[in-house]
DNA sequence: CGTTACATGTAATATGTTACATGATTCC
DNA sequence: GGAATCATGTAACATATTACATGTAACG
């Protein structure tokens, strides 16, 4: 029950919305933790029935009223206590590689367009989070940041997801490679 | 539904068990894709109902029979077909990353015990697809054996997979050097 | 004689995804 | 006038995890 967590420690900095989570969730953005917003309104839902997050209705001209939540005392002993055991260690569930795993048995040119299309992305993405980390920063330089700044735990994660794109980036670019100087060499013989 | 093509990948290069393949897809083992037994005997029985694998009894002495699968024609069909369609890009969905984004209001020293299994893990990991790797290349030198070599595919994912866990040793590395000076530099003042 | 490996599952529960639903407002 | 953003969900379906079940044989 992982999500639960994840809300929690998202909601720790600052009160959000619902939909500013969804936001914050969503494919593009999230640094540490990826879910739909149905899952998050359902999880929403849930810590707040179970007293772990207290939410606050927001009237709003122009534009739909919303609830902003922020995490209770009860809240914080829910992730105490989540820290304190063990994390699972994740693993890699990416379509792509179970493509190349079969690589030897498919078109090389198909697997080619695959690759280009992650490397955009993945590339796309660690722009982001470098973005993202410079605005955290602010002025100062990183180390002096890690030191004393404030809240250094999102600027850890962020950074964690930027080299996450970075070394698929590159391995999608290493991938390519291969199977480009294999088309070539089998050309010659 | 990708499971079904990781097996597929899986039973490209030679016959396997349904025991072999869930050792395969076991936890310390799989270098591009993980499922637990109970699914991979499940998703096995979907495949050769559907005609993608073929079994075949093998009676053994001194252990229980078992079956052997291959693909089918129509299974490489699938897989080509799957080759075809965009990948879905993966996200980090990883316990810790959790944990250390609520870093700033949990307690370091807690941290860093999760950081340091997750160290140590990460770190055997990354041994043993480097071992893997070593096996998988035999004599030749990488460059050698990527452009002439047999059977790259699961060499670049298992590549993969090793990366990724020497990311995350790093990550968990440089994460508990920056807890550390940040306790040592709030003791200071 | 207890543990690990071999070998294969069923059943219940939890989690995640897809499709559908509603309605206002702002931007182009 | 149509698309995108704000705002929040329900319902159905797919996938993954956990618990339970069974039996042989090799290893120490």
């Amino acid at each position: 029950m992982a999500l639960r967590h994840a809300v929690l420690a998202a909601l720790l900095d600052e009160e959000l919305s619902g939909y500013q989570l969804t936001k914050a969730f969503a494919a593009g953005v999230a640094n540490f933790w990826h879910a739909k917003p149905q899952q998050v309104y359902a999880e929403l839902a849930r810590l707040e029935r179970d007293g772990l997050v207290a939410g606050r209705e927001v009237v709003q001209e122009g534009r739909p009223d919303k609830r902003l939540f922020r995490v209770t005392g009860k809240g914080l002993g829910e992730l105490e206590g989540f820290a304190s055991t063990a994390a699972k260690p994740a693993f890699l569930r990416e379509d792509l590689l179970v493509q190349v795993q079969a690589a030897d048995r498919l078109d090389a040119a198909v697997l080619i367009e695959r690759l280009t299309e992650r490397y955009a992305f993945a590339e796309a993405k660690a722009a982001l989070f470098e973005e993202r980390l410079r605005r955290m920063r602010g002025g100062l330089d990183e180390a002096e940041f890690l030191l004393r700044g404030a809240r250094v735990g999102p600027y850890l994660t962020c950074r964690r997801g930027r080299d996450f794109e970075r070394a698929n980036r590159d391995w999608c670019r290493d991938v390519m490679e291969v199977l480009r100087a294999r088309q070539a060499a089998a050309e010659e013989a």
